[in-house]
DNA sequence: AGGTATCCG
DNA sequence: CGCTCGGATACCT
């Protein structure tokens, strides 16, 4: 066997893995209560995407057809779940909630559902707080500077399940695997409260995971689901790396449910393990027996290793170091980090499928429209904010995090039926972009008005060099994007994020009067009074005196092909973008008297 | 850069 | 498998 090329496990961690339970119909229940006791399905086009967990009592399954839903379930309540922005904004929402309950600000959201928390310096804080002697009655401090703030807990036990069910206790363990024990002990209790917190004061029950890494958190996370939570116990491995937990753990899975093993790459694992190539080409539908192939089979199998799965994943288009990640993979190693939250996304969308032919020329313009509509309103939402001064004058004003530079128009052609049979495959997507006009990040103008405009100057001669076609196109699919942001100086400047300094400005105020007392032997400090001292100290404003700029469609200087009414002005001081002529009075609010640069 | 592929929910 | 409506990242040119 190949060697473990001493990936050394890094147990260091603690990472809390949160799967909302039936996140969309939670969405629903919590705005409509009264469903919560019927079976409730969402619906996109002709599909059930989730539904709550009443309904997967009564026979309905993610992906479901509609009409075979209402078949299996006639009185199932179906709420048409198209529009994501309820959901999109309830995820926030809770992704925030969180955030604002963990120190490392290492929250990383999969989707609108999953997130994981790297909740070690809490864990190392509260570990160290430990009372030998009074294990039972324990405190968890889940504020850093505040010892009043946290939860008891009793620390003798781990909460909630395990796994294995019947884990190893913690005098069985050698010291290293003890002091794990302890941790992820800490880590099932701050996921018990943090899912408590989640439930009673947002309404939403998850299923949870705790383990070293984010694989390991996310796949233990569903051995008891839904609302609750499963810790992975040591030993995770013995002295070799091998017959501990994890391996144990890892080796029941099919090689494809395993988080980073998608279809392409089990499929070439699958064909690897089996000893069977993949001679038949394209066309031909395999309706054979699906054969399990698991994390042990190939673990197991003769010559396996990152060097051979190399061999067999990597060649063009695949990842570079493609064997070995797998193969760490497999052993359940995972040295990602979880990743800061970030204040933009990396890009914006906004897709609709057609199970109609989009007949004419007139209905695709009315589809961009309505997409490219939808598109800007979202950019006002998520890469916008509120400018945290507010002028002179009194209007609050916003600014933009970022400016997409990048337009890009995807279609996905529905292929061709054929007389003789139905041999069809591609069901690919093609795309075109271009750069972002400029005119987009008016703030004068309506969306509905500015999408109008992106459609005529932009979006339809985009259209024209993806069909060449003049006519009967057959589009089963249109998506429009904004991407490849470029950060505002202002917003950039920091890459925290100006909030979560101002959030641990406002903590160090409220709890200034409190020392901390460390490295104590003892229960933590209990009943002190919080003091109200609240001091409205001023935020400390940093300018970065870099010139103001204006910029064209293509995101260069302006020239004067537009307009003088399009053109938006942007403060390199503040990030606030505004009409022309108002850029003279808002440098006069900055102290800036001399002309901008032409 | 633009375009595609693969991964995730 | 796909189907939805997103999203992230990597590789290729």
């Amino acid at each position: 066997m190949q060697s473990d090329r001493s990936q050394k496990r890094d147990e260091s961690r603690v990472i809390i893995h949160f799967d909302y339970d039936a996140f969309y119909a939670s969405v629903v229940e919590n705005e409509n209560p009264a469903l919560k006791s019927v079976p409730l399905a969402i619906q996109q086009k002709q599909i059930v995407v989730t539904c709550n967990y009443e309904a997967r009592r009564r026979g309905l399954r993610k992906l479901q057809l509609i009409t075979e839903a209402k078949r299996v379930c006639p009185d199932a309540v179906i709420v048409l779940g198209e529009d994501l922005t309820r959901f999109r904004n309830a995820s926030k929402d809770l992704c925030n909630f969180l955030r604002e309950r963990i120190w490392s600000g290492r929250l990383e959201r999969l989707g609108f559902d999953e997130v994981w928390l790297d909740c070690t310096d809490m864990i190392e804080f509260n570990y160290a707080l430990l009372n030998r002697n009074g294990l039972e009655h324990s405190f968890f401090c889940t504020a850093k500077d505040d010892p009043t703030r946290g939860f008891d807990y009793d620390a003798r036990a781990v909460f909630g399940p395990t796994y294995p069910a019947d884990a190893a206790s913690e005098g069985a363990l050698n010291e290293e695997d003890r002091l794990l024990h302890s941790r992820l002990l800490l880590g099932s209790h701050l996921a018990r409260y943090l899912r408590h917190e989640l439930e009673s004061q947002q309404g939403y029950t998850a299923t949870v995971g705790i383990a070293t890494n984010k694989t390991l958190s996310k796949l233990v996370g569903n051995v008891n689901k839904p609302r609750n939570q499963t810790t992975l116990m040591p030993p995770l491995a013995d002295a070799h790396g091998n017959e501990g937990t994890v391996h144990q753990f890892m080796d029941m899975h099919d090689v494809g449910k395993v988080p980073g093993i998608g279809f392409k790459l089990a499929q070439k694992i699958w064909a690897y393990v089996l000893g069977r190539e993949a001679t038949h080409d394209e066309g031909l539908v395999y309706g054979g027996i699906r054969e399990n192939v698991t994390v042990r089979d190939v673990r197991l199998h003769e010559h396996i290793g990152p060097d051979k799965l190399e061999e067999i994943l990597g060649g063009p288009g695949a990842q570079k170091g493609i064997g070995g990640r797998i193969w760490g993979l497999l052993n359940g190693y995972d040295d990602t980090e979880v990743s800061k939250v970030k204040r933009v996304p990396s890009q914006i969308s906004q897709e609709d499928s057609y199970m109609k032919y989009l007949h004419t020329f007139e209905q695709v313009c009315q589809q961009l429209f309505l997409l490219a509509e939808r598109l800007i309103r979202r950019m006002h939402l998520d890469i916008m904010e509120d400018d945290e001064e507010i002028a002179s004058g009194g209007v609050p004003t916003r600014r933009w995090l970022a400016h997409p530079r990048t337009l890009r128009l995807t279609t996905r052609p529905r292929p061709p039926l054929n007389s003789d049979g139905t041999r069809v495959r591609s069901f690919n997507r093609i795309s075109h972009s271009g750069p972002m006009p400029n005119f987009v990040f008016s703030l004068t103008e309506t969306p509905s008005v500015l999408a109008d405009r992106l459609v005529d100057t932009t979006l339809v001669p985009m259209f024209r060099k993806l069909h060449t076609e003049r006519n009967g196109w057959n589009l089963s699919l249109i998506n429009v994007a904004a991407t490849n942001m470029a950060e505002t100086a202002a917003n950039s400047k920091d890459s925290e994020g100006r909030d979560i300094g101002r959030m641990f400005r406002r903590q160090e105020d409220v709890l200034k009067d409190f020392k901390v007392v460390e490295s104590q032997d003892t229960a933590p400090l209990a009943g002190a009074e919080t003091s109200e001292a609240q001091s409205d100290q001023a935020e400390p404003l940093s300018l970065s005196m870099q010139g103001a700029h204006v910029l064209n469609d293509g995101g260069d200087w302006l020239d004067e092909d537009q307009p003088e009414a399009e053109q938006v002005y942007y403060c390199g001081i503040c990030g606030s973008s505004m009409p022309n002529f108002a850029t003279d009075a808002h440098n006069r609010f900055h102290g800036i008297t001399s002309e901008r640069p032409s």
